[in-house]
DNA sequence: CAGCATCCTTATTGATACTG
DNA sequence: CAGTATCAATAAGGATGCTG
């Protein structure tokens, strides 16, 4: 109960789409300026690389660095506090790329996975274990 | 680019507000009833505990043994793979105690965050750094 | 007991256009 | 360059009642 309080606030900082990738970005590459990090991952919008920023700042996770100058300079990277996330991040890192195989073998990338956990099926009667 | 895909999907797998929750049940006792995980999650209603454990079973990380019986039985448990999540959940949690505390004293507790967010204000003025 | 079905509310994400 | 603002679409979460 505490423990699931724990967990929610924790998916809270560093659950949204974008969040880890963004973190793992600044961690890489050590301080980054908006459109580097945009560039980098090619498929978020500038309104959600704003927003999950702004929230990563709020939690001073990463510290924003403006240059007062025409045009524009924004510098972005992970604060002492952020850097302390990096186990959990590299842990996700590692289970992903040693166990997301596994799911491509289990159900191809086909078709939507919502469908696909309705659409469970009981083909399986384990023993019968009376009370 | 491609460490973005990886975690988007390892979120998609511990993503959502109960799952890591649900996990870490598991992992603290092993196998229980659907009726012990909801009084070890009292503020999650049946609805969504179903849809989580769906699709945890879904993703190879929890196995769900039906007891044919009356009344029914079933009883949750991580499978091999779900038991590789360890690490993560653990670097989850063991970040979680040593570092919410910390942002309750950034912000107190009171207000919503995302209006907080929202109302992020620039008192800071770094130096000025021509390109 | 362990769910499913339905309906509804809120949150998240996204497309697009405009601005200092 | 680094954003905002607005609008729209989709997804996640939740309340409630019914069922084998």
């Amino acid at each position: 109960m505490s423990e699931n309080c724990e967990f929610t606030k924790v998916l809270e900082i560093l659950g949204g789409k974008w969040k880890p990738s963004i973190m793992y970005q600044l961690f890489m590459n050590g301080t980054m300026r908006f459109s580097e990090l945009q560039r980098s991952l090619p498929e978020i919008t500038k309104k959600m690389l704003t927003t999950q920023l702004r929230e990563l700042e709020y939690h001073d996770i990463v510290h924003r660095k403006i240059y007062m100058q025409i045009p524009p300079k924004v510098e972005y990277s992970m604060t002492e506090h952020g850097r302390s996330l990096s186990p959990v991040l590299m842990a996700m890192n590692d289970w992903g790329k040693a166990h997301l195989v596994h799911l491509h073998e289990l159900h191809g990338e086909a078709h939507s996975e919502k469908d696909a956990v309705s659409a469970t099926v009981n083909d399986e009667i384990p023993e019968v274990e009376a009370k």
